[in-house]
RNA sequence: GCUCGGGUAGCUCAGUUGGUAGAGCAGAGGACUGAAAAUCCUCGUGUCGGCGGUUCAAUCCCGUCCCCGAGCA
């Protein structure tokens, strides 16, 4: 077993990767590691279909459902602990497959992260403060004369990047701009991937993640997202935004009917897909790249 | 059968005091440097229901027919 090969499983939801991924590690006695920002979260293990317990008991899972629906995952955790699960798999002889949705993670641990140190929760407040009270606008402008370059590359309705850049400059008094330009950290020094990549057509993707809605909610979807309306979360939390809580949230609210949440859940799968299939098509280089989703073939596949 | 509304982009609808039309949603493509299942950008020719008429010019006015709602018989 090769200390430091990695093995990487993308691709859109529903295309399989789940399946593939346990299928490869019964194959190379490995240890599946998530690269999922949802699945993390617990309290969300149908609505964000995670492998059931039989499939976890084939093989280890990692990083499936350790953060508590009330806290904020972040690429940076995500990759700390994802870096510690993967040395621990290699010290035990397994082969690390990491295997998830979220490209960003994926491609964090692959090409290294922004050495920026971790923003002070006061000053993230304080950006959180002014978004509300006076809008994108005024921190954009705001970033336009701190950090120039940065408010030049963003788009100005951009709020998640706009605040993240007008953030650093407030917490580290260097622009975001200029930490761009220092080396990225590398997750590891000598390590090769093996990147397989799922790359289905919208035609073959589209209706298994209808189909698989369905079976979330025959498996209980709904009596989820309930018990985690009943813990009075901050619906801003990235957890109660996950694909389908939003949905049923107001579906047991009343907004909508359970046909109606359902063809918004549906609906916003499938375009949420779609960013994610132009996310690994020119994002992501890939040394095996399937154009179907996966089916239980381990060998047909090449891999 | 009669009266009144409607028939405009895949859907919901706006609009043109007559000079061949535009929003939202959907869809397509794209971006992505500590929220990423997030956030954001770009892309709009369609017999303006059919056929006639008036007019230099009709999707708009007039006639007629068809279709869908509501009401009255």
């Amino acid at each position: 077993m090769p200390q430091n090969l990695i093995y990487i499983v993308a691709g859109p939801t529903a295309s399989g990767k789940s399946a593939l991924a346990l299928d490869l590690a019964l194959e190379k006695n490995g240890t599946i590691i998530n690269a999922d920002s949802m699945q993390i979260y617990q309290g969300l293990s149908v609505i964000t279909a995670c492998p059931s317990q039989a499939d976890k008991e084939k093989a280890p899972h990692r990083l499936y459902e350790i953060l508590p629906p009330d806290t904020r995952g972040n690429v940076v955790d995500w990759l700390e602990k994802a870096k510690a699960e993967i040395e621990t798999a290699w010290a035990q002889n397994r082969t690390p497959i990491v295997t998830g949705g979220t490209g960003y993670y994926l491609d964090n641990l692959i090409n290294g992260s922004t050495p920026v140190p971790a923003t002070a929760p006061e000053i993230r407040a304080k950006v959180a403060n002014m978004l509300e009270e006076k809008g994108v606008e005024e921190i954009y402008q705001a970033l336009q004369k701190a950090d120039p370059e940065s408010a030049q590359r963003l788009n100005a309705h951009d709020t998640t990047r706009v605040c993240r850049a007008y953030e650093v400059w407030l917490d580290t008094n260097i622009k975001l701009s200029d930490w761009h330009k220092r080396p990225m950290e590398k997750a590891f020094d000598k390590v090769s991937f093996k990147v397989i990549k799922l790359c289905p057509s919208a035609q073959e993707l589209n209706p298994r993640c209808d189909l698989r809605f369905d079976q979330m909610l025959a498996l209980g979807a709904a009596e989820e997202v309930r018990a985690l309306l009943e813990k009075g979360l901050d619906p801003a939390l990235p957890a109660m935004n996950a694909l389908g809580v939003p949905e049923l949230s107001n579906y047991l609210q009343g907004n909508l009917t359970l046909e109606q949440a359902t063809e918004f859940a549906k609906l916003h799968t499938r375009q949420y897909a779609k960013r994610q299939r132009t996310w690994f098509k020119n994002k992501l280089k890939a040394d095996i790249e399937l154009d179907f989703c996966y089916a239980g073939n381990l060998k047909e596949t090449g891999i």
